[in-house]
DNA sequence: ATATTTGCAAAGGCTTTGCAACCCC
DNA sequence: GGGGTTGCAAAGCCTTTGCAAATAT
């Protein structure tokens, strides 16, 4: 077993609940370098895993911070969280859809930590999107 | 007429469609200090606007950049964007569901413009969600 | 007069739930 | 053995669409 999914495995038993194959696969269908839509997640697990085991694996990861939802466009998408993956943020082409994750900023982050501050929140986790054209689209126009 | 709902009509006629009185209701409706459900803003329309006339409305003017659907926690809300409203980010609650708007920051700004810029994205635009605890919330845990 | 917009009702999708069978500790 | 899990099918939401009537320019 990978160190990742011992991970999981332990942050489930904590919880009271097991790693059980269909969430093995479920875990491993988020394992993308994209963010995906729900839809994407369910054929990945294609014939493998029940549509309505795959909504209860993601509501179960959600809630134990495994995964987490981000507006892209108009629809919502799923990644890891960054317990998961590495702490990153997105960019995303309003023309072609792709999203390219851009790796954590220092200095991002530490203005982000003092904006909370200011506002007496204690902050846990953030998302950062921004929507624009990428290289690709902007040659295209 | 106001300012602003001068400035939708010029945007909406310029689109070739009218400032309707639906469409008033419904950007009335938007004009609330929280990001709000669907469900919110087809209530708050209530009698007076059709679900599926505040459905395409919503939908219109975010093709024309009016609205903006920020992902809060689990769910989807709807705000007017910048160019309605002042830019901001968000601060959002994980325990009371609560949602702070805070100003735009200028070095948060900056350094966003620049790396977009070291990827070579075009920005059009973006979102900043960090979730945590309010100060409310805070004390009483 | 013509094009746009609306309400209503019905269809379509996506997500959740009830339940019996199954699996894990 | 007992609680957690799963698949299946059905129910429930949320959102979109078709269409005739109403409205705007």
């Amino acid at each position: 077993m990978t160190d990742i999914s011992n991970q999981l495995q332990n942050l489930l038993k904590a919880n009271g609940c097991s790693l059980t194959a269909p969430r093995k696969i479920v875990f491993v269908a988020l394992q993308h370098e994209e963010p995906q839509s729900m839809h994407d997640i369910v054929a990945a697990c294609h014939d493998k895993v029940d549509r309505a085991s795959v909504y209860r694996t993601i509501q179960l990861f959600e809630q134990l911070g495994v995964v987490q939802r981000l507006q892209i466009g108009w629809k919502y998408k799923l990644e890891l969280s960054d317990k998961f993956s590495t702490h990153h943020h997105h960019l995303s082409c309003i023309k072609c859809g792709r999203t390219i994750a851009i790796d954590e900023d220092i200095a991002l982050e530490k203005r982000m930590r003092l904006l909370a501050k200011t506002h007496d929140f204690l902050p846990q986790d953030h998302q950062l999107e921004i929507r624009g054209l990428c290289k690709l689209c902007q040659a295209k126009s």
